[in-house]
DNA sequence: AACGTTTGTAAACGGCGTGTGAATCCCGTG
DNA sequence: CACGGGATTCACACGCCGTTTACAAACGTT
């Protein structure tokens, strides 16, 4: 596993403990300079960042490591129960953070979430919903452990409706943001398309892809059941 | 904003009252099938769970949030110290948690974070008056709960009214601006999809459009309660 | 180059949403 | 109380809209 970026240098003692204990192996830092100069070659699994000492320095450190290319992530932020009105402002700089002086093991937990929530890279990114399953990165799709054989333009059809279920799309959004041109002329080629949907998930689940008459198309019953 | 679910009830007196200082509404329950039969028309904004006390109904009642066609989000548990290694088998069931005894800022701050990650944008649009709600996302419209199956013009219509309600619209108004063009003739048609919409609003609720004779039509009562 | 698959378009079909006209009812007014 | 204008209700026919089928074009494969 690649090193966690921690911050400062030295770290608090209870953060060194709780790192060897758990197993992540990690390089102290003492600013955004020095974490250019030693980040190891496949870069960092994460950071975990001590604001509770210098808290400008903290910041500043985030901010560095989201504005890269490729925004590090995850970044957990230690600080004092007084700063926690601090974070309100800068939402997006970290991913999750611990109140000190922290339980070991909710900083364990906290950062095994993280990894687990990113999926650590080798986790397949799934939607689920009402019994289907879309694999995006293998491109597979299956209902209720049935797999379909789908073709693309019906795959990204159907992630697009199921990636917001309940909400409902014109032929017009939908041509737009699936097919992803201007289009003109042809709105019969999603009736078409969710036809051929409809017709592969089955006369069972036929009408997981509901119509909204005069509007457009939408994934899943209504919320209460139409 | 749609109140919270907070379970159990009665919840813990701080969980109450960071709550109230916080200013989110909420509803205590009792169980998952408590929580169905309190459930608000639009749903609930998210859930508080307190697996402190009762863990297997709290993960049951997580499960059962997770599982509706719509999964509910954001979940939050609050869990004791030494019930920490629960969390890792059970990591999809939860949006993020907090340990207890907890810093009241700290509950406060992870919610505004989760609202902020989750919401922003993807809030659904809601027209709320009088036991009547929109979902202009969605195209679903329910009166006290209970869902109305609206054709589209009987939901542009409805919308349209209750978006100024008190306000009183001719029916040349309602042409124009509802159906959208230039009418000439049909005064009656307006008539005829209120009095649609009546219908399906039910005897209870029918005098939610009222008629001012020689005027046109208005959602709600008068100011002056007439 | 020939084939199968995928994708877009055209056209026929069918259902139901929608608008209209007429009959009836209601309310305000003289 | 009678009258008239306006609102409500009803029934029905038109036409829009979604479904379905068929076919043509585009693409990739052998």
């Amino acid at each position: 596993m690649d090193p966690l970026l921690v911050f400062p240098d030295p770290p608090p003692i209870e953060v060194a403990r709780t790192l060897d204990f758990a197993g992540y192996p990690y390089k102290a830092v003492m600013s955004a300079d020095h974490a250019a100069e030693v980040e190891p070659p496949d870069g960092w699994a994460g950071a975990l960042i001590n604001a509770d000492a210098d808290q400008d320095a903290a910041f500043t450190l985030a901010r560095a490591l989201r504005s890269r290319e490729i925004p590090l992530a995850p970044i957990v932020l230690l600080i004092g129960g007084s700063q926690l009105a601090e974070l309100d402002s800068r939402p997006e700089l970290f991913d999750d953070f611990c109140v000190t002086p922290f339980h070991p093991r909710e900083l364990e937990t906290r950062l095994r979430r993280l990894f687990w929530r990113t999926g650590g890279g080798s986790r397949p990114e799934l939607i689920e919903q009402s019994g289907l399953v879309l694999n995006t990165e293998t491109y597979q799709a299956s209902i209720e452990g049935r797999p379909l054989d789908l073709t693309y333009m019906e795959y990204e059809l159907l992630k697009y409706l199921a990636q917001n279920p309940g909400r409902v799309y014109t032929r017009e959004q939908l041509l737009s943001r699936v097919w992803g041109y201007e289009y003109y002329g042809g709105a019969r080629t999603v009736d078409v398309h969710v036809r051929r949907l409809r017709a592969k998930l089955g006369e069972e689940h036929a009408n997981l892809i509901s119509t909204v008459r005069s509007v457009g198309y939408r994934f899943g019953q209504s919320r209460w059941g139409v």
